[in-house]
DNA sequence: TTTAATAGTTGCAATTTGCAAGTAATTGTT
DNA sequence: AACAATTACTTGCAAATTGCAACTATTAAA
């Protein structure tokens, strides 16, 4: 079993396309990097722009930008930290909070089409594995600025 | 077990950075996209742009522009079809095939390092279950245009 | 107190994107 | 054979996205 390069390369491709196509509800529209921007707001406790960035790899220029759109869009609101003068919290609006669940939904319900091909057995055993990937991913060294 | 939009969101972020770091061989950058242009054109047999556009899911103006950049770069060679005056068949240089498999080889260094951290058992049960999610994503009717 | 570091914002300038509209060649229809 | 409809690919925008360099403001370190 030797292809695993090209196992990943269309597996890297379907994410991409996964990735791509969260992205209307209703009238909104909004790319994928926001909606990963969404996520990791609703996720994490009273975050920082900086630790959004660091947590989505993004270089903050890019990304403060990005957050200016969401703002304007009015589904992130920015909030300056009493703490430090230097930091904005961000947190999602009502309709942000909206967008995000309504994006979690359909990518659950998309999850959840994919795995009905499958198994009882086979589907634990895929979601094992991928935490199992994900971690190994994690220990790795080598990636991701050394890789080439 | 049902956080698997989480095991999602970050597993495409992974596979995102993995795809974003290949791409500079020697003095020759090159970009994501046509790291995945000039794997697809190495693979298949003698295609034509319409062909790689639609197995990488790209639109057609932009794939075009991106082979030109490609051709440019003396990467890739487009060649007039004998049979069909419209269709131009793609194929690598000799400089371009060797950028190929120069990324090739990284990406399998990459993997065999992230496979390092397993055991052999884990190591077959994961690239098993990739095959299977493969297959279960190739087969959604969901995916990818009707996802939201 | 001065210096260094951190958080975040702007000014470019380059690249990338996709739609609309175009050319050229091929296929289908009558 | 003649004309219409498709197909393959290219170009002209105009908008969006990118990152580096340079900036302000604040905080931490010497």
């Amino acid at each position: 079993m030797e292809n695993k390069r090209e196992l990943f390369q269309v597996l890297t491709r379907r994410f991409g396309l996964l990735n791509k196509n969260c992205c209307s509800i209703g009238t909104v529209e909004i790319s994928t990097i926001q909606s990963h921007i969404l996520y990791e707001i609703d996720k994490q406790h009273e975050p920082s722009m900086q630790q959004i960035a660091d947590t989505l790899a993004m270089d903050i220029t890019t990304f403060s930008r990005q957050i200016q759109t969401l703002a304007k869009m009015e589904l992130v609101k920015k909030t300056p930290s009493t703490q430090d003068k230097r930091v904005y919290i961000l947190s999602l609006t009502v309709q942000g909070k909206f967008v995000a669940t309504s994006i979690d939904e359909s990518m659950n319900n998309y999850l959840n089409e994919v795995f009905s091909h499958m198994n009882e057995f086979e589907r634990e055993t895929v979601i094992r594995s991928l935490e199992l990937l994900n971690k190994a991913m994690s220990k790795s060294n080598v990636c991701c600025s050394t890789m080439c």
